[in-house]
RNA sequence: GGCCUGGUGGCUCAGUUGGUUAGAGCGCCGCCCUGUCACGGCGGAGGUCGUGGGUUCGAGUCCCAUCCGGGUCGCCA
């Protein structure tokens, strides 16, 4: 039966009660975790967001009413106990803030009893995550998720101040939008009172930030919900939260800046850690030749090393026939793994061909210096020594090569230094390495679409010394793109924005706009910068991937209170669902489901 | 869409070359216990082995299909 909590007020957490308040009278109101029944006393561990805090029941000191109800206690039941706060009379409890106190009961209240949980309510669950978000309300009571959640609210609340110190104005833009089928697939939203039209909900506010900026708000952040209708990962959800920002008469610089200041703010005063300014940049080209990608964890070494040169002449067919297509030879060198069973090395041969690879050559340099190799048969000596020698090869050495066009071997190689690294443990998720990418190529061109398309989006501006490459070769052309990458995972990113007509349209026509086209869908945007548009920048943090690298979880799952899993379905609700055929009427919508 | 991986009491798992009553720990229920905190003691309940088909004298185990999760490639301007 469950009782009312008229007349109490609750006084604390239960870790706000500390030996400072022995001898006081307290109510504290919570979950039970636990009950232990010793017969004559009982003790109970109280549970709320703050943590657990020990209350003992002697039938003397709480009456026999209240002991009687404190003998009923189970699990997860909600309960408001009032009593004395005291040392404790038994062992200190070193797990425990509240380890020296306990309250002494002298009144319970059961406010709601509560059936078994499916699973454990505990630190570090085991439980299997299907059942976890089936029961979502219950697996967020888990300390772990709840400590999660309240640093993440602490982060928001760090960059909300920061930037009003910084001179920006948080501003909300539209959720219902017009959609504009460039990149990933829109979410969307059927009109009522326009039959047969759609509203698209947000991949990001991209275009309404620039309007601001050419309304002269100069400089804008929001903390924005984004959806994009593409397959999830284990840091990918369809709707997620970027931190976004705009800033006008600005350059790439001065975006940098600003955004470095706060990742070291929010990461100092939110876990502790140091950020030293200022982070370290790289371009693109650079990242892509040293490790194989455009979001390098830089934790660790095993770097690319390019030994097309050496290797072009050779007889070894694979690595002949790469350059000679135009390819590369790279290889990376896994330092003390020369020894490496012939098992273990196939598995990452198998790995390679994930990312695309037809093989993977190895050369183990053994401890006496000869070589086990799967092509030294089709190599002279002097093409080993000078291979060896080119990749700091030494006895106890695995070398491992890809051989392939380059966007390939970059990605197989950039793919198995982080699988080495991992399965080595050359990576602690303690260590920060933050790692600015810049000048990313302007335009990416798609096998898919047969096209070139815009690696960033279509308004971000080429590089000033690369504006005569569009002309002349539009592949080459670098852009004002940045990208913040932390221990490998790509955190954020942004550009300088195209703010003269000319430039954008000459973008659009390289995009295969025609003008027609791109006043259709962009035409708000490029009237609007008709009448006076400032130069501007911005850049957006996915702040769900922050957290979960500050909180060392797997998943952003873990950092989301509800989220959707694999095929983007919510197993607590079980959304997406069906509709009413009246709801599907009103919006003259008819499905037609093919096989 | 491809590849990899998992599904056995409420939870986590074990289960041999196919073999007779499918086990364990935790949890749960009952009784006992005034200093426990991974409480302890005694007793007990609880499983069509994800589902459907097949092979077999016999299937948790082998085969096929399918459902439900996870990882990843493609995809993600």
């Amino acid at each position: 039966m469950a009782e009312s909590m008229k007349g109490l007020k609750r006084t604390h957490r239960c870790t706000e009660v500390s030996n400072k308040n022995a001898g006081e009278t307290v109510t504290v109101m919570g979950w039970v975790q636990k009950s232990r029944n010793k017969g004559g006393i009982i003790f109970v561990d109280l549970r709320d967001r703050s943590g657990i805090l020990q209350v003992i029941f002697e039938e003397d000191k709480c009456g026999s009413e209240s002991f009687a109800k404190a003998e009923k206690l189970r699990s997860e039941f909600v309960v408001a106990i009032t009593g004395k706060v005291a040392l404790r009379a038994g062992g200190i409890n070193q797990n425990l803030a509240t380890g020296d106190i306990e309250i002494i009961a002298e009144d319970l209240r059961i406010l709601s009893e509560a059936e078994t949980p499916p699973f454990p309510i505990e630190e570090n669950s085991k439980t299997k995550e299907e059942i976890r978000l089936k029961y979502r309300p219950l697996d967020l009571r888990r300390p772990d998720l709840q400590n999660n959640l309240i640093l993440r609210s602490r982060v928001v609340s760090i960059i909300r101040n920061f930037l009003a110190e910084e001179g920006f104005l948080e501003i909300e833009t539209p959720i219902l939008n017009k959609s504009t089928p460039e990149g990933a697939r829109d979410y969307l939203v059927p009109s009522r009172v326009h039959p047969g039209s759609f509203y698209a909900l947000p991949q990001s506010p991209q275009i309404f930030k620039q309007l601001l900026m050419c309304s002269g708000y100069d400089r804008y952040y929001q903390v924005a919900k984004c959806f994009r209708d593409e397959d999830l990962r284990a840091d990918r959800q369809p709707e997620f939260t970027q931190i976004d920002m705009e800033m006008s008469f600005v350059d790439v610089e001065d975006v940098l800046d600003v955004n470095e200041r706060l990742l070291a703010k929010v990461f100092k005063e939110s876990i502790g850690v140091d950020v030293p300014l200022p982070i370290q940049r790289m371009t693109w080209q650079e990242a892509m030749d040293r490790f194989g990608s455009d979001k390098p964890d830089v934790r660790f070494g095993m770097e690319l090393h390019d030994v097309t040169e050496i290797v072009k002449d050779c007889e070894f067919v694979v690595f002949k026939g790469a350059v000679e297509a135009g390819g590369s030879v790279r290889g990376i060198n896994a330092k003390g793994q020369g020894a490496m069973p012939r098992k273990k090395i196939d598995a990452l041969v198998d790995f390679a061909k994930g990312y695309g690879a037809k093989g993977l050559a190895y050369i183990a340099i053994q401890e006496d210096g000869s070589y086990k190799s799967s092509f030294a048969k089709f190599m002279k000596d002097e093409e080993m020594t000078a291979l060896v020698e080119a990749m700091e090869g030494k006895p106890g050495d695995l070398l491992l090569f890809a051989a392939d066009r380059d966007k390939i071997v970059y990605s197989v190689l950039g793919a198995l230094r982080c699988e080495l690294a991992d399965q080595l443990g050359l990576v602690s998720k303690e260590d920060y390495k933050f790692l600015w990418i810049t000048e990313f190529p302007v335009f990416e061109w798609s096998d898919e679409e047969e096209r070139y398309t815009a690696m960033h989006h279509p308004f971000t501006m080429p590089m000033d010394e690369d504006l005569d490459l569009l002309d002349s070769d539009m592949g080459k052309a670098r852009a004002k793109a940045y990208d913040i990458v932390l221990n490998g995972v790509e955190l954020g990113g942004g550009s300088v924005r195209i703010h003269q007509d000319d430039i954008q349209e000459k973008m659009f026509g390289l995009l295969g706009f025609t003008k027609e086209e791109a006043y259709d869908r962009f035409g708000f945007l490029l009237n609007a910068f008709k009448y006076g548009v400032p130069p501007h920048a911005g850049l957006a943090f996915g702040l769900d991937r922050m957290i979960m690298l500050m909180t060392g979880a797997d998943s952003i799952r873990d950092v989301i209170a509800f989220p959707k899993i694999k095929d983007a379905s919510c197993l607590m609700s079980n959304a997406p669902d069906v509709v009413d055929v009246r709801q599907l009427e009103e919006l003259c919508i008819k499905v037609n489901i093919q096989e």
